[in-house]
DNA sequence: CAATGCTATTCCATCCAATGAAAGAGCACT
DNA sequence: AGTGCTCTTTCATTGGATGGAATAGCATTG
């Protein structure tokens, strides 16, 4: 589709395309373009998908390259560099829990044998820190660094549970994002869910898509009492009951919160904080 | 190259005092500001350590907030966040090659319960992608997320020794950061170092401190052959001999290569490519 | 409790970095 | 030689970025 060149009364005076965005936001866009499925892209695809004329995305580009938070391939297409990793490996709620949690998801893990995951809130997600898998476990849903619906999966119930209370009522208004596997409890009994995983320490939820499993899940705990983050391990639905892992997975995730200079209760209420 | 409009400008005018850099980098500057040691900053802090006025860095900073790579804590200090530890988690470089890698290193830190540790290179230096340690293991010189010198590290030697020969030169030209626990070697058993490593795909490194440890690496190849990554074992000096880990962490290094794509070669010659 | 010293935030007139169309260069396929 | 694509460079225009100055907040001090 070209335009004939001519044209002399352009219409609207050049253009007004994208102007106005500052230019760190642009950058970031840049960077939001990198996706599980898009690791690797040309400078046409990120300028498309981040929505801007080339010449500015290779600019901006130019200068992310420089700096190391991406890196260019042999065939010309960038990938997110080991600079803005190191960078992120900062992050207390990335890799910060999971520095500390890591010995002990380990042996839970080496104790079970099935899939240990852990994940923190990002807004109205979680976001999945680690999960220790062996090679041959069930097949599961989420990857590191992907992110998890709250309604509709254990840890994501765990940080739902935790989060103050205007948070919950907003998730709660909204429609459930509906997930593959998983029945979309009514609003009602979202909330007595809520409830027992705030008494019990304990979130369950069974899939049945991409396999047949049952998730236990249990908050972690930070030194100011709030949940910062949430365990679970995930075991092919039928294996071990549900009430034989609970104590295991409370138990770590205990271990974690003790590390993270959360003082446990002495009330056998375990959750008695953080009801904004 | 620009020829002075005039040269009438007045001197300096007020000052000229940080004008003329990009924006990107200005703020990219900001997130380099955190390390290890800094993981929590506030508005002056970061405006100082990266050399500029406060309400440039407030500017800046409230975009990098807005779009989640960097969180806000309670009182007012600036921490990295989770969105960009979520977008970083693309770098093949670094989680890419984690998550490939992670079952062959439990494998092996199960069988040793020693440090295993996992790194690439990054310009001059190694980056710390993983590290497997049990609670009780000897203290290690590094973190995850951090650096570590090629020339006095057994991960560095393994990705010195694969890197082109016009990089090696330079490494080898500069004078050795010297390293704490470690023997500084002169240039030419250096280069005589780097050609067994070649041979035999194996380094080793004893340090003295933090504690006196026995380090033996190997070579991560990819697809094209090139070494991307160092695996190595970290042991106490005078346990397990060196010659016995060797096999075990050639073996995880090459399960871990075969997953990267790499076709084994036919050869007794381990390391046939990528010389420059 | 005024004074001091710090950090965080808002304001705004100035100006330079950012902008993107246009054109050129490179490459693959026809 | 032609077509269609992506990548790169150039450059005149302008609007976002800039940072000093002022204000607000908040401890600590005399």
């Amino acid at each position: 589709m070209t335009i004939p060149p001519e044209t002399d009364a352009p219409p609207v005076r050049g253009k007004r395309p994208k102007q106005g965005e500052p230019v760190v936001d642009r950058a970031l866009s840049l960077l939001a373009v990198f996706s599980d499925r898009r690791r690797a892209l040309t400078l046409s695809e990120l300028a498309r998908y981040a929505d801007m004329p080339a010449p500015t995305a290779l600019r901006l580009i130019a200068r992310l390259v420089a700096w190391g938070a991406l890196e260019r391939l042999d065939d010309g297409r960038y990938v997110v560099g080991v600079r803005l990793w190191e960078v992120a490996s900062l992050s207390p709620r990335g890799h910060g829990v999971r520095e500390i949690a890591l010995p002990y998801l380990e042996d839970l893990f080496e104790v079970t044998r099935h899939h240990v995951l852990l994940a923190v809130r990002d807004n109205e997600q979680a976001v999945l820190i680690e999960r220790l898998s062996s090679r041959d476990a069930t097949e599961v849903a989420y990857r590191v660094g992907g992110r998890a619906p709250l309604r509709s999966t254990a840890v994501g119930l765990v940080l739902l549970a935790g989060a103050d209370h205007q948070f919950q009522e907003a998730i709660l208004r909204k429609p459930p994002e509906d997930e593959p596997g998983v029945a979309a409890l009514p609003e009602g009994q979202v909330r007595r869910t809520l409830s027992d995983v705030r008494r019990t320490g304990i979130a369950m939820i069974r899939r049945t898509a991409p396999s047949r499993t049952v998730s236990v899940a249990s908050p972690i705990f930070d030194a100011q009492g709030s949940v910062a983050a949430a365990l679970s391990i995930v075991v092919p639905d039928g294996s071990t009951p549900p009430n034989v892992l609970a104590p295991a997975v409370r138990a770590a995730a205990r271990a974690v919160s003790r590390n993270l200079g959360h003082q446990a209760e002495v009330s056998s209420d375990v959750w008695t904080h953080s009801q904004g």
